[in-house]
RNA sequence: AGACACCUGGUAAG
DNA sequence: CTTACCAGGTGTCT
């Protein structure tokens, strides 16, 4: 199961106290920092010892990061400088060498990817590893040590329970590849589609399958569902951005109409009791309770005009953003 | 004689229902709002409209303010600003540009100077007018109309003495009123658009003002109107924020239909040299470069079903996230 | 010239 | 505690 972290730095001053953090989940973390540092030394540490603690793990490895400088330098400009000597488009030696190099180093026989995600903008594991950060910073600033987290279980230095880092051997670290831990730690992340339903929201591109259009002819024409889909889905999603469950409850409750996967038409209340619309309604409640998960699907639609269509539409997070998705099925006649 | 005045705005949540106010004495204040606004937009549109209702004497015009950012604005930035064409230091875009702008045009010819003054600080003018704007900014949180006062003798809207009521012409109704700030918004509730005459947007800019429907009738049925409406929205939207101008060339060039403002059809092309278009092609690539621009039209959309509607659609930027309204005229039948 | 990040300061509105 | 607005600055690369 692939891990998913958010990495950050952070640097009163910069320069100055400096932090750095990386985030799993509530229990899976770890900060660090230094009484002087740049916010970009903050950035790339956070990277590098989230590598490091997670090396013994056989999993790939998501970082999700708000610095373009660490991840351009790891992922374009670091294939340049090696082999140019560490030295710039101008000529002069690329800063924060050491940290680059031990990077590249934990980088070695690993399956990591990196992903930009907008600082300040709300995503919550960056977020998190935001506050640690600067809350590391803060402590050097004051004098004192940080609270360095649990780190990651089998971690050197975590204080997960049954750690028993002791012998056996760190082993694997290199490619070696079987391993196979019981990897019972991953479930955590209680967000993710639950995927037990029929409504398959598999890897890619995973829209609900409909091949026909069936209930189109019985599903009467609504008044306004253009409209409704517009100004929902811009306030629905306002409303997940702001985590604000209650105008959802308020938005999800009136005048709501939709389609279900049979083509029937359903009022807000059969919506809301509806199998197949409980992604929806559900779905999005969930959403803004607990703030992940990747997918909301928000209505089938049906109008009828010149062409009697069925849109099904849904909004994905994608790198922190929401983007909307649909799929029109249209007839003719 | 020399005008003394205190302007103040509210905003109940921040953003959040705002109001504004300018005060001079109990016979001489005014005061308006919005459903929602941020505390600047109210300290601006006091200031706007303080200037706008005493434009017509000939008196040097003394305004007390609470706010550093409205004066500063005004006498300090905007200079550089419009050098730099609305740019900040960081290089984005000057927030609240329209009232700034139209503050600069209102401040032509006159002798105007400002005075800060600590705000809540027992200064009698300056709680007058923050009385009042908050008032106004209850009023809208309660979905009412707040007391707008008297305005000043002379300026229009007044309800000052020399009024000469009735005649022709209910014209003048110059921006300042009540709406959203530098618009009107209408859209948004979950409500029955089947009511009439709800549609009463009247608008300072942007909206396309529409009583009736010209060329409903000549306006082909468009393939694909909502599919086009949402997907290319959302798109747009998401590389605005992305600040991708490829992607946005690309997504405005193919299969892309609107609808001018006389209703005829037009492709990508003509929408492009269309004038009633412009305000959507073109202000959406210049927003693109540019980054700034606070509102943006995407399309009129007609669609024929049981009821033929047009649909105005737009964007604007909204306390920095963009958030979709639209506007929709049925004619059943 | 551009991008991202990290801050420091000020005022107001809640 | 938060958001809405602005000015200065550094850390880094292309």
């Amino acid at each position: 199961m692939t891990i998913i972290a958010a990495a950050d730095g952070s640097a009163l001053g910069n320069p100055g106290p400096a932090g750095w953090a990386w985030y799993i989940d509530d229990n899976t973390w770890h900060a660090g920092g230094w009484k002087r540092g740049t916010n970009n030394q903050g950035e790339l540490m956070a990277v590098l010892d989230l590598l490091r603690s997670t090396a013994h793990t056989g999993e790939p490895l998501r970082i999700l990061c708000d610095s373009q400088y660490v991840i351009n330098s790891v992922t374009k400009w670091m294939k340049g400088w090696k082999k140019k000597g560490w030295k710039k488009a101008d000529g002069k030696p690329v800063l924060n060498q050491d940290l680059l190099k031990d990077i590249d180093a934990a980088l070695e026989g690993r399956d990591v990817s990196f992903e930009w995600v907008k600082g300040h903008a709300g995503h919550p594991l960056n977020e998190a590893a935001d506050d640690r950060a600067r809350g590391a910073a803060t402590a050097y600033q004051g004098g004192k040590e940080p609270d360095a987290g649990p780190s990651y279980p089998g971690a050197a230095g975590s204080t997960h329970d049954g750690a028993a880092s002791g012998s056996g051997a760190a082993a694997g670290q290199r490619g070696a590849g079987t391993g196979t831990p019981a990897s019972s730690s991953a479930a955590a992340r209680g967000g993710e589609p639950g995927r037990g339903g029929d409504t398959a929201s598999s890897g890619t591109d995973a829209e609900p399958s409909g091949d026909s259009l069936p209930g189109l002819d019985e599903a009467a024409g609504l008044a306004t569902p253009v409209g409704v889909a517009l100004t929902l889905e811009a306030e629905v999603m306002d409303a997940v951005e702001r985590q604000d469950p209650e105008t959802l409850r308020f938005l999800l409750s009136p005048s709501f109409r939709g389609v279900g996967a049979a083509g029937e038409l359903l009022d807000a209340a059969s919506l809301a009791a509806s199998e197949a619309a409980r992604s929806t309604v559900d779905g999005v409640e969930r959403l803004a309770e607990e703030l992940h998960g990747e997918v909301v699907q928000l209505a089938y639609l049906v109008f009828r005009g010149p062409a009697s269509s069925v849109i099904t539409s849904w909004w994905r997070r994608e790198s922190g953003r929401w983007r909307c998705f649909f799929r029109q099925e249209t007839a003719r006649g």
